[in-house]
Parts: structure tokens; sequence; C-alpha cells
DNA sequence: TAGTGGTCTAGACCACACG
DNA sequence: GTGTGGTCTAGACCACTAC
């Protein structure tokens, strides 16, 4: 009983009703940023439950085509896509933010002094135990959308003496502007799917993937400056880099 | 109403009763790979609807927390990591799955003459228009898991020359052994949901996250020898660098 | 006030796994 | 056969948005 007649069989309704959807969205017929029919009306035009209407709707959310708003309706997602350098470590975020049309924002969610973990330590090379540190956690912003969430730790001199800037500004620009020239890193990226408190504070459904930049930086003697990770939602960004292996 | 007597007020019943079961498989009561209770008992323990179970199960599931076979069960997922090097582009596959203790495999599942896109031409600096190029597309497992979808392109003497070892083997590898000698890429790293048909070659859910490698190798006078695009599953792959500015 | 998506229920039937 | 997750229904009420 496939309605508007398409399709192989023995597939479950709502994936058939989510497939068409996204066909017409991905032809255009559907255009980025415009309103879906109502939840109600897909349920009459396809012939279906609203339930299973609703569990079309949530494969398009998890495929990042759609989102939803409540009291106003279902929409297409409109595409940006920000790409930032592995050669300049995170910190160029807010030069490859301007560069491509944004402005750079941070809010600063916290800034304190905390004793440093077993990892946190290795990762920074603190060789007295129990050191502190200081831990920032802060929201990037390009214009007004969220984007990623920077979790950073500085050795406790840095930290103090920089305090007012680095909660006001970016990493990169702030520690530049003081003299501290980093030249080297250590990367890893992976991916993950947002939880409820990620997906939060960027403002993305559950389970949307987000990428995971994790770093140490150094200073030209091997000193390491500053460690952290940045979760940044993949619909809004990707990273590049040139290797040469000479 | 909210049973076992927990958790802020008015969050839906789903997310209380999702963040309830992540708390015990976070906290190792319930351990990788072991099964969770059935939705029908989730529901009479919870005192709510099995949509309801349903729908907090559903939450879990695009955390990546728990996977459910039909039939069978709800299971807490179990870990895995392999790390690739971005030094030694995506090639490195087979060597690196070894040195991790997995065996490498890859599934050929079309290596095909086509005519090249202009993309792909322009990737790999095509003079000719129109030229053909071979297509391959494989999927690349660790044991018995499928991790990756690879879709690579050749230029027409290379995938002709090599077409029964490029269609048995790994890429680097392959070309290594004729003496081609890749010494330089440009690399991109994104994330994306999985979709519906990538879901399946991969067995993962829909929308878990993706991490998408896309590069193009150079031989050491700057010819391209390969480029294409790994999908590659974000729960087993993970990518590192080591960036010098010097 | 009307329309939208968000939550939740109670119940039905199906497809698959296992003994 | 029994138990499991997968699909689907019909209907209720709530929260939010807009007019």
């Amino acid at each position: 009983m496939v309605p508007s007649g398409q399709e192989a069989d023995n597939q479950p309704l709502h994936v058939a009703i989510s497939e068409q959807l996204k066909a017409k969205i991905e032809s255009g017929k559907y255009e980025p940023g415009e309103r879906l029919p109502s939840e109600f009306d897909l349920g009459e035009a396809f012939g279906v439950s609203r339930t299973t209407v609703r569990k079309a709707i949530a494969n398009l959310i998890q495929q990042g085509l759609v989102t939803t708003q409540q009291g106003k309706g279902i929409f297409v997602t409109e595409q940006h896509k920000i790409t930032f350098s592995m050669s300049n470590p995170l910190m160029t975020f807010d030069a490859a933010l301007r560069q491509q049309g944004y402005q750079g924002r941070v809010q600063s969610l916290r800034f304190q002094r905390v004793k440093a973990s077993p990892e946190i330590s290795h990762r920074l090379q603190l060789s007295t135990r129990g050191a502190e540190v200081y831990w920032q956690e802060k929201i990037i912003y390009a214009d007004e959308s969220p984007i990623a969430l920077d979790m950073v730790y500085y050795p406790e001199t840095i930290g103090k003496s920089l305090s007012a800037q680095l909660q006001a500004g970016f990493t990169y620009s702030t520690l530049l502007a003081n003299g501290i020239d980093l030249n080297a890193a250590k990367v890893t990226l992976e991916s993950i799917p947002a939880t409820y408190e990620l997906s939060e504070y960027l403002a993305v459904p559950l389970g949307m993937p987000l990428l995971v930049f994790n770093y140490v930086a150094y200073q030209g003697n091997h000193q390491p400056i500053v460690c952290g990770k940045t979760l940044s939602r993949s619909d809004w960004t990707c990273y590049n880099a040139e290797i040469n292996l000479d």
C-alpha cells in the first residue's frame, strides 16, 4: 500500500517516505531553508499515520537533511562549510573564519585553575606532580551560529599572565600577540556523535557527527604551550593538510 | 511519575530513561557486549510504554552506546579504535591494521574504466578532455568488520597495468610493490552522517558519523598517481599527524 | 485561536533468533 | 513455540509560534 507509487518493496514505509523526501530535497524541489509540509499533511499525502511520518522525518534529521522547529515546521538544512588548515593548528580559527567571510567570536564558559590530571600533565610535560593548570572551555561562533566547543589547558604561568586576553579572544591570536610563537603540533582527528550535553552547546540534534581535533602545540624549543580538543560541528567544518614525505 | 527516582524534572521521559541507562553503561554496570533487558522489561521497570522505551534506546543508538539485533536484543557497544597516520596517506591502511593487531582485507565492489568527470580530471591533472580513468570501490575490513569504503580513481595506464593486483589488495601496497613511490599528498578530513546506502555497506545505524578522508597522492615529480576518498566508521578509526612549521 | 512539532499511550502484527 | 526487536496505527495532550 505504498501510496505515491514507487520503490522496491519490502522496504519499511518510513524508509520509502524518507527516501522520497530526500530525493525531492537533493533534486532541489525543496530548496535549502524551505519549509516542508506539516507532519499532518505529509501523513495525509502518503496515507500513513503521523507516527510513521515522524519516523521518516527522524531519518532525514539523522542524515542532516532537515531540522525541525517546534511550532514552526520542518526545514531543509542550509549548507555551510569552513575549512581549517591543519598546518596551523586550531588556533587559526579566527583567521580562517574571517578569510572565509564569517565573523568569529568566542564565548568563554569557564576559565579556572585546576589540578592537572595525569593525562594533561603528560601532554604538557609538567614535571611537578599535582601541578596546576588553567582550564578553559569556550564556544566558537561563526556569525551567530555556534560551530565549535574548545576545551583548552594552559600551563599555569601562561594562563595566569594572559588570563583576561585568553578569556576574550582566540587562543592562537592571543598567544601570538604576546610573542609566543607556536611552530609544531601533534594532532589527532576523529569523529563522535553528539551527546545531549554537546547537542545543547552546539545547537545540533542528538547524535549529529562532531569532529574532534585533539592537539598539543609546541614552542620552538619543543616546550608544550597549550593542549586541548576542539569539538566542531561537522556540517560546518573541514580540515585540510598538505603532506610531504621528502 | 519518574519511577526509579532521579533527575531534574521537565525533561522528557525518554531522555530521563536514556540518561539513566547511559549512566549504567558508562559506569560499567552494563559491560561492553552485554545484553540489556528487553524493551518489554525496560518498559515495565520504568513504568512506561514500549514506544517510550524505544525512543530512549534510539537515543542511545544515536550516541553510539548500544546496538540492536532483531530477535536477539540490545547490546552495549564494544570499543575499537585504529589510528591511521596522515603522514603516509590512506594507503598505509594495511600496515596500520596489521601493526594494531587486526587482519586487513579488501573486498572490491567495482573496478571499471569510466570517463573522468571534470573534477577527477582536475584532481589527477589529466590534460586530454574526456580521458578515461579506472574507478574502484572497495570495502576495507578489520578482521570480520567492515570499517571503511574506499572510492579510488587511477589514471588509465596505472589502472590497466595493475588491474588484477589493485582489485585484490590495498592501494598503497600494490603501488609500492610495483615501484611507484608516493611521497606527497593533499588531503582533507571531514565527517558526515551515514546515509542508508552507506549504513548498509558499513553495517552501522543510519546517521552514524563517518570520517571522510579525501586525498590526491603524488609521485616525486608532482605527478598525481591516485585520488579518491575513504569513508570510514568513526567508531573504529582515527587519524593523526605531526606538524612542523619550521 | 489555530497550526505546528514534541511526548506518550495501548495495542496490533511482522520478521528474526533460538531452543 | 517463545521471546526479541521492527513497523505501524489512532488518538490524546502538551509546548511553542504566529496571527
